[in-house]
DNA sequence: TCGGTCTATGTTACCGGTCACATCACGCCA
DNA sequence: TGGCGTGATGTGACCGGTAACATAGACCGA
């Protein structure tokens, strides 16, 4: 037994098809009476109208497509999250095409997909991406609203939506530097990601400006994890002179770099301050709870989604590309103290220098 | 300018659009020439076959569909990321609606939206789900391949995917006991949550066959999350007789527990053993690393997919239900220590106790 | 040499809606 | 009373593919 199609219910109704497609659609030149009898087919029948050939016939699909990273990755998810919702408010159904990590070459292909489908705009949240030059990404860029999410691709007639990371590595530095930390490294993320080189960038920035500062560069191999935070602490322990501080570039960098800290018989905060970059829900009630900065992801999502979405919003195809940043936010907790000179005494005293130095 | 259609295509390279779609779909009677000739007209035309137009005149859209709760929750991200890792290798395209929570009025909508859109196969991973006796659902059930993940709901020609839970919450408990521990209290999940209770039953199953054992049930009003943990371990605190092991069952909750905890003065595990349920990625490396039993959500959106897509494999419409339960197996780290006797002696003695009497 | 089979290609209908336009009945006003 | 605007409904084409069948050579064996 085959769906009931729209002349179905018209034949069930004694009425044109046209008339139960005015019915569906809530057209008002309907009687009453009418459209009571071709409801009533419609329930009979169980009639559920094609999105298919309603797509077919008006050209407009009402869908919008992701190409994204791994939504395993809690911060891709909230952001897909936050499209989600906000495309659905603008009567936008979002498909996503996930990116598996070490399956990139995907990305075309998924891309491709999403274009068969004729979605209506296209938000790309891939960091690292293969297809900047690719002709695929450039044509669609110019048939339909566009929006890359963090990455710094030049696409023309794209819109780009990121977290300001540059400042939020300032930010970060900029606190342990007011804590009176001078020796201060910082644990990147690996640097074929556009953020881990804005946020080393504030960082830089936020050393610059201050003349006693050492800075001392740690960068992982593989990844954002845990494990990559663990070893990178275990590289900066291996270094004569200790850092005071670490900005670690993630939470869960810095999560792990604290629990290789902790394995060498160091506290935190008190032998060595931490903050990290993203706030992911345990930050908060980790032990110490971890100062960081908050990564307004799902906010990015809604903004790429509403650009897209809204065509009186930007975004729309042919206008240059302008750039939506968004700030992360510093989150203060426990993991950061002010530094403490080696004798207790003059604990409190460095910290007060350098608040007055500042104010 | 508009997309170029087959019939352009056709145009172009002097042949019927019939011959083009020959060549797009790699049909084998076409001469190596025509290919050609078709090939270097769909480059330059940019040609893109409309999915939309062969879903309609072929009546396959493959696609499928999945009606979650909010994928901003890791545990449903990884069940998505599984379900649609594993729906592409079928050849299938997962779209998802994303209900939010206090918007579950949307379970209707959207899977009318996924029925409208011709679906092949439908997951459904909300486990308190409204739609239960929806006729929407049960016809969509009878017409297509249908699995529920992570509910119990009855849905008459559907497949079931789930955890084992009640084995879960048994198996968890039951490592408490086999440490020693006898005052074992557990903090559930909202008990609306199938998932909950099934854990609850596992934690009662065991405490039954122990006859010193004294259970203690909290129930956290609201969800899964850190709040909810830590009010629940403040009401435990206030009870006279404090347990000597806790059975939180989410790792959240563990993590609120624990901070709770804490913030009296108590150590984990050394005053109080926690195990949790999910294996959440910082559990690992939380201080200390968190005894928890794995939720392999990834595997069961996989599982979920396998069986909506692969016609072989289950979930055809018609057939009776089945169901699919997977173990969640237990990961034993630091936050457990065998049961400590007031006085420092009998420490040890404890433990051994109890493990001789087991095996 | 001729019908039969196979290959390459073309022709036409069809999928299930929407769109533009046609039609018809009715009421109103000059 | 006739013309016209308007509301309710119907008709046929069309969206861009696929499916089924038709056709025209080429090859092949009897």
């Amino acid at each position: 037994m085959n769906r009931a199609t729209i002349r179905d219910v018209a034949r069930k109704a004694k009425v044109s098809h046209q008339t139960v497609s005015r019915v569906i659609n809530g057209h008002n030149s309907v009687t009453p009476e009418t459209r009571e009898r071709v409801a009533d087919a419609i329930r009979e029948l169980e009639y559920v109208p094609s999105q298919v050939a309603r797509s077919l016939s008006s050209s407009r699909t009402h869908t919008l497509g992701m190409v994204t990273t791994d939504v395993s990755d809690h911060f891709f998810a909230e952001a897909v999250a936050g499209a989600d919702a906000e495309a659905r408010k603008h009567g936008f159904f979002l498909i996503i095409g996930s990116i598996e990590p070490g399956a990139e070459d995907d990305e075309r292909t998924y891309l491709r997909l999403l274009l068969e489908r004729r979605v209506e705009g296209l938000i790309i949240a891939v960091p690292r991406l293969r297809l900047a030059d690719d002709d695929l990404l450039a044509g669609a860029a110019t048939r339909l609203p566009t929006v890359v999410v963090a990455s710094d691709i030049e696409l023309p007639g794209a819109d780009h939506v990121d977290i300001d990371n540059r400042r939020g590595g300032l930010e970060a530095t900029s606190y342990l530097l007011a804590q009176g930390h001078r020796r201060i490294a910082t644990i990147t993320g690996p640097l074929d990601w556009p953020s881990a080189r804005a946020r080393l960038d504030g960082y830089r920035d936020a050393l610059r400006g201050t003349a006693t500062a050492e800075a001392q560069v740690v960068e992982p191999s593989l990844d954002w994890g845990l494990e990559s935070g663990r070893r990178a602490a275990e590289r900066l322990l291996a270094v004569a002179k200790r850092p005071t501080a670490i900005f670690a570039q993630s939470d869960l960098l810095a999560l792990g770099a604290i629990a290789a800290l902790r394995a060498h018989g160091l506290r935190v905060p008190d032998d060595v301050s931490i903050i990290g970059f993203d706030d992911i829900p345990v930050a908060e009630v980790f032990d110490p709870p971890l100062t960081t900065l908050r990564q307004p992801m799902r906010e990015v999502g809604e903004l790429a989604a509403r650009l897209v979405a809204d065509p009186h919003s930007g975004a729309r195809r042919g206008k240059s590309t302008r750039r939506h940043v968004l700030r992360a936010p510093l989150v203060i907790r426990g993991s950061v103290a002010p530094l403490r000179i080696k004798s207790e005494a003059g604990a409190g005293r460095s910290a007060r220098i350098v608040r007055a130095s500042k104010g």
